[in-house]
DNA sequence: CTGAAAGCGCTAACAT
DNA sequence: ATGTTAGCGCTTTCAG
């Protein structure tokens, strides 16, 4: 079904329908009422493929997303919805390896898309930096380290983490262990920045760990492994909600009680973080804010140098954290 | 960058260049080493949409699914790996709001993709045969109504259920409960069913609760009110994971304890099922394999009628129901 | 093996 | 307000 065949069915020009449906104000609206009852007799629907290879738009914006995650999956959510209501597809590349993203930016280069929206932590700024050279509208999402290279928008990862490590200072914590995901992104490297200087400001050391990854098991054996050593700190801060819940499960498996002995900060503000079994004290990333600013810079007026957004997220304080009373009294002990 | 440029810079046809990159066995190989050589230098890569238009194949699917619900955002991730490793792309389409899906699939039809994947409890009958009567390539993905109507790929609900019921039973319970999700929907009622015929068989009944939706708050409240009623049961069975969630949590926080008090199993086998700080029993969903058959169904050569695939589950044994020891205690006392 | 030429279905001047 | 016409960048006969 193509607007040729509606047009000989109604009697007009094949411009004519197409512009029924283009620009409907353009045509006169007897004209546009036949052709749009032949056309949904005839299940006659516009091809976006022939637009879009004419006009040079094609309302689709790809995203490259890691496939594995709960943070990003929930990104992903808040784009799509964002876009839709934008009239805009999403087009999904995930990638579970960084060694995959060659393949992926390839493929889509070639369905001229939009704009992309590059969310991964594991891109080096040597690849940024060529993908940010082409032609394309880019916007790096949570990746410290494309600021300055390609427009990005990202959480306060730093304030955010200064915020946590306050917190769980005036909670009384003296010995803080942090425990972080991939020690070569430059997410791990800016939140652990932001934990040390805090607590180094208040005389506190804060040794770091590498989880290897940003999912439940990281945190529980980067956890099993900080209880094995014994020498359990006052708190420990994790680099992500999804580790967190790993370590706060394997400090209870162990018989170590959160948050009287323990207490545990996260980082993301999931939804899981909220559910009563772990009410978990993190920073909560505003994503649909965060997804609405990397929206605004992808379809808006390009500036002439890369745009930094960074948004500050929220504190949230769960049970992980609340021992106020317990550490105050063991002072009174000490 | 078009073929056209690459043909000038290299001195041979645009066809010759299309060629070596659509057919690059019928190009003599010392002339396709100088396209790929100019190519590069340009940074030529054909374009998909053009390409699209005249093949009629856009490598494309898309997928129609849920924005919310942590079991949705794991099919995604498998379907949208799936497709890569197929040279597939995959286009999101998702919807918060059943009333959404009209525009969803109006705007679906403009990209002309090359398959559809429906992935959602929540379309009814009716939209389900107008849809299917198209041309396009469909699969219903875990819509037990679908079947017959359209291609349609599904856990076995119903003997799923069945051996999660089998299995309370044996482990004690003579009194269960049973909380829904959203009663109008097939997975609901086919999950309900196969539950409540297995007890009807060892004599149980099985009273149904509603609890409105298939997130976490919708367990918790619907298990905050049969704490409130009073009389709990041996065990609840829950319709979906992430509502199990809820209910446990509930039944927690008001001091009842899983399973020593009262078993609670889920279905769908979520990641989060696992983790120690549920380790719920309930049934694993085959996603992997259900998105394979589901693309096999989509990709491969169409059936004269609708396929419908069922594919078995896991039974996962957690701890929310290893209680035997308990039940048979109580009998000896009781 | 390579080139010439005709479209795929639509948009956007331009003309009427 | 509508029709005519010329492409968008590619694939694909058909010749050579």
């Amino acid at each position: 079904m193509t607007s040729t065949d509606v047009a000989a069915h109604v009697g007009v020009s094949q411009a004519t329908v197409a512009r029924a449906f283009s620009s409907p104000e353009k045509v006169a609206p007897a004209t546009r009422k036949r052709v749009e009852a032949a056309a949904a007799e005839l299940g006659y629907v516009p091809n976006a493929i022939a637009r879009s290879l004419k006009s040079q738009r094609t309302n689709i914006i790809a995203a490259v997303v890691p496939s594995v995650g709960e943070y990003w999956q929930s990104v992903l959510t808040a784009f799509s919805k964002q876009l839709a209501d934008r009239r805009q597809q999403l087009l999904l590349f995930s990638f579970s390896d960084p060694a995959q993203l060659e393949d992926v930016l390839t493929s889509l280069a070639q369905y001229r898309v939009d704009g992309v929206i590059l969310a991964s932590a594991s891109i080096d700024a040597g690849r940024l930096a060529r993908v940010g050279s082409q032609q394309l509208p880019l916007v790096a999402f949570n990746q410290p380290a494309a600021s300055g290279l390609v427009p990005s928008v990202s959480v306060d990862n730093d304030l955010g983490m200064r915020r946590l490590a306050a917190h769980v200072v005036e909670n009384g914590a003296r010995r803080v262990a942090y425990i972080g995901g991939v020690a070569a992104t430059s997410t791990d490297q800016t939140r652990y920045r932001g934990a040390a200087q805090a607590l180094a400001q208040a005389g506190i050391a804060c040794p770091y760990t590498e989880s290897g990854g940003w999912a439940y098991e990281h945190g529980y054996g980067a956890a099993r492994e900080l209880v094995e050593l014994g020498e359990l700190p006052d708190a420990i801060m994790v680099a992500g909600d999804e580790l967190a819940f790993g370590v706060i499960d394997a400090l209870e498996d162990r018989g170590v009680s959160v948050p009287t002995e323990v207490m545990v900060t996260g980082f993301d503000g999931l939804p899981q973080a909220s559910w009563a079994g772990y009410d978990l004290t993190t920073l909560t990333q505003p994503v649909e804010l965060l997804v609405e600013q990397a929206i605004a810079l992808l379809l808006g007026p390009s500036e002439p140098e890369p745009a930094d957004i960074v948004v500050a997220g929220e504190l949230r304080l769960g049970r992980t954290t609340k021992s106020s009373s317990i550490f105050e009294s063991r002072k009174d002990h000490g």
